[in-house]
DNA sequence: CATATTTCTTAACTTAAGTGAACGAGTTAG
DNA sequence: CTAACTCGTTCACTTAAGTTAAGAAATATG
């Protein structure tokens, strides 16, 4: 599990045995059950995900009903606004599979960073390579209708399709379940 | 001019006077009249644009159709992905109304970056800022509705909807020209 | 100044998403 | 084991967006 993240972090910065030793020290590794809410609306959370197994999931509740808008599966890495804004979550963070995460906190953070610098490196290539995936991603989503938005995702994430609950699938699409089910239904009728 | 500069920088680090006239010996201002394509499909931008006053829009041209997906006004910096990512763009950026922009490229911002380390700095808390700010505003896009996004803008970038053609707002709403017509005024009837 | 061209609106019609309800399959809990 | 609940699907109906076309108003161009 640990290779996985040194692995992770060799794609932006090559680290020392000390450094790495370093990180271990801190405890950033976590088991998670299905289920867990990691973070509520309303709380100020300091905290900072990167999956290292398993699956994440932001969701909003807006008028009582669940809106599911993003899935973090692995590799992926979460940064709360609270962490850059400091307003409280306006969102809900749950455990969509059992997980092993990678938790950090802003202390953590600010005290490896100073520690090595090579860390506020990689977390600023990080953060604009996050910034402009997350730009095509929500380009992709403006030009597209939800079908294809669907077969894209098919495309991108299949694993998702086959992990995560339908009617949260939905909400992330930007529709709702039922619809997600006659465009499926819609799509297979097509193929044959 | 320049005190806009300051005055945006000054939100993040603090510049001495040295480092002020390092900055402008750089010659970035440049004037653009609307309609000026600053970017193509298929380039390899090296540009970094940021925009003192004006406004610049990004779009694709899909099927032979542009679908509009962000404009950047004053104080609004826009990274063209190629910077990150290396690969050749996939969309379009032009002038929507005679611009101030400071324009600044890769080598630039390399060459500065290695003297004053504090732009870095900067750099990263922007690009973490930009993308804690584009994730609230793809999560508000996912779970509302044409109508609702067309309310939301209206409040949020009341400018916009003055100094933008509406057929380049309805793709950055998700919708087509037509639908955002009737959107209009299935609003107004409303009110009354 | 006259003529293109662009921009916006309206309308009629088609297609797809939202809504509310019902049903069965699978899961969970008592 | 049964009752309650969740999840996905289907259906009928409503609402809104896509499409095609036409025309008016504003803007740009020779």
């Amino acid at each position: 599990m640990q290779d996985i993240l040194f692995d992770f972090i060799s794609k932006y910065v090559s680290l020392t045995e000390d450094e790495k030793n370093a990180l271990l020290s801190l405890d950033l590794f976590h088991s998670v059950k299905k289920g867990t809410v990691l973070l509520k609306e309303g709380q100020k959370s300091q905290e900072i995900y990167f999956v290292l197994k398993g699956c994440i999931r932001v969701y909003y509740i807006i008028d009582g009903e669940e809106k599911t808008t993003a899935f973090y599966t692995e590799l992926d890495a979460l940064t709360p606004h609270f962490v850059i804004n400091k307003a409280p979550s306006d969102y809900f963070i749950s455990c969509v599979e059992d997980s092993i995460l990678l938790v950090s906190n802003t202390d953590m953070s600010v005290e490896v960073n100073s520690k090595f610098p090579k860390f506020d490196i990689m977390c600023r290539m990080l953060s604009e390579e996050l910034l402009a995936k997350g730009q095509i991603d929500f380009d992709e989503f403006k030009t597209s209708s939800p079908e294809q938005r669907y077969l894209n995702l098919l495309q991108k994430r299949p694993d998702l399709l086959q992990r995560v609950p339908q009617h949260q699938l939905a909400s992330f699409l930007g529709i709702k379940p039922q619809s997600l089910s006659r465009l499926r239904a819609r799509i297979l009728k097509k193929k044959s």
